[in-house]
DNA sequence: CTCCTAAGTAAGCGTCACTAACATATGTTA
DNA sequence: TAACATATGTTAGTGACGCTTACTTAGGAG
């Protein structure tokens, strides 16, 4: 069931158990305590954030969701900004893995790797695309949260690592970090512009796989400074 | 006088006639109607959402610059969304000018000029950082608005023409739609990055302009596929 | 002068984030 | 097992928001 139907049925009055329990299966159904209402809130969170947007998300649907009452999430949360963090972390987080699976299939240190994790940042930001604008938006306390902004570093830092790594093997003499924001720059402004549909008005159709297939060995200065 | 503060003061119901004099100097004062209230909430709207970003904007604020009831904007604008259409579309007109004036002082169709046109894009983005995330940020209802979408592309066109004008002088065989749109995604990164404060978190200082420097000459293909 | 219309106001609706005071489980300790 | 402390819910409320409805006023055309 989609929430936001489910949403309308809770604002109508209309709350069977069935359509309840569907919505959400509480370990301790009809009970005065949810039981883990923390964890039910940030996946009622993650759920509505994706189907609406941040920007249409409200803290009183994610309760309506979770069946709780609208006072209940500040038992577990300062207040709706720190629901939104641990939703933004986690994402770091899958956005990491989602990068060294990609390296991982394609070899360490290789042109084709660091082209992966290119691909693999556009296609988070593509299938997650609530979560991507949540990350690099321009909600300011949420992006200095502590563990936001190390998860964040860990992930650039890996993109550093394949760089120079790269860089070695091939025996380029070059700056890793300086590469990396090159890569990193336009990758990200790819991503930008193609979940904002920035691309459509332009260049209808356009192929963002083969923009980074081609570009990519520019950035990383093939041709340039080999001493091998 | 800060609008913030005005804001406080209206809001403790100190209104005096300086202080709303100082903050609107409507041309029908203490009148029953407002003479230009239209531009009066356009240029209230401009400087809330520059002070304190679209996001924190509201309509109600606007009101109390432009010293009318909540209601009153509903005889102009459909809505609060088709103000800031107006002030998009506005935004764009500059970002076209300035463009433009990049592109005169440097030369039309020389790398330095399609430079130019990059750091202007980057330094609008600075200067106007709220406008340019009302630009490209998520909003899709203002995104489709008619004369949104014909000044965005009438932008980009720009960028094509002077691409095009570069590899025609330059005897470079190349397709110009293509490389600006490689060049529109660097730069967009930057300007994303920089103004949401990315870069601090990974590559602190970094020097934006030198950047776009540095990846222009490459992405414009400088060195390949010469001709003459 | 009268009437029409454009452009304001006043009052109110439903929703939101958040708070304070109260109620009920749960688990520890005697 | 009883009593208490604490964690985790609810109820009821505040003030702000976007927007609507019905009323009021100003200004121009006949």
């Amino acid at each position: 069931m989609n929430a936001a139907d489910f949403l309308k049925s809770v604002k109508r009055g209309i709350t069977t158990a069935m359509t309840k329990a569907t919505a959400e299966p509480a370990p301790n159904k009809g009970a005065y305590h949810h039981g883990e209402l923390r964890e039910a809130l940030v996946r009622a969170t993650r759920q509505l954030v994706v189907e609406r947007g941040a920007e249409n998300f409200t803290l009183a649907d994610a309760c309506r969701l979770a069946g709780v009452t609208t006072a209940a999430p500040y038992r577990h949360f300062r207040d709706k900004q720190e629901i939104l963090e641990e939703l933004v972390a986690r994402a770091f987080d899958e956005m990491s893995e989602r990068s060294r699976v990609a390296v991982e299939a394609h070899g360490e240190g290789t042109i084709e790797g660091i082209r992966a994790m290119g691909h693999a940042y556009v296609q988070f930001a593509v299938d997650e695309t609530a979560m991507f604008r949540l990350m690099f938006g321009q909600n300011p306390a949420l992006k200095k949260a502590a563990d936001v902004v190390a998860r964040g570093q860990s992930c650039f830092a890996n993109v550093i690592n394949q760089v120079a790594l790269y860089c070695q093997r091939e025996g380029i003499q070059a700056n890793a970090p300086e590469i990396a924001v090159d890569l990193w720059t336009f990758v990200h402004g790819a991503a930008s512009l193609l979940i904002d549909e920035d691309y459509e008005k332009v260049a209808p159709g356009l192929d963002v796989q083969r923009l980074i297939e081609n570009v990519t060995p520019r950035l990383l200065r093939v041709d340039e400074h080999r001493e091998a």
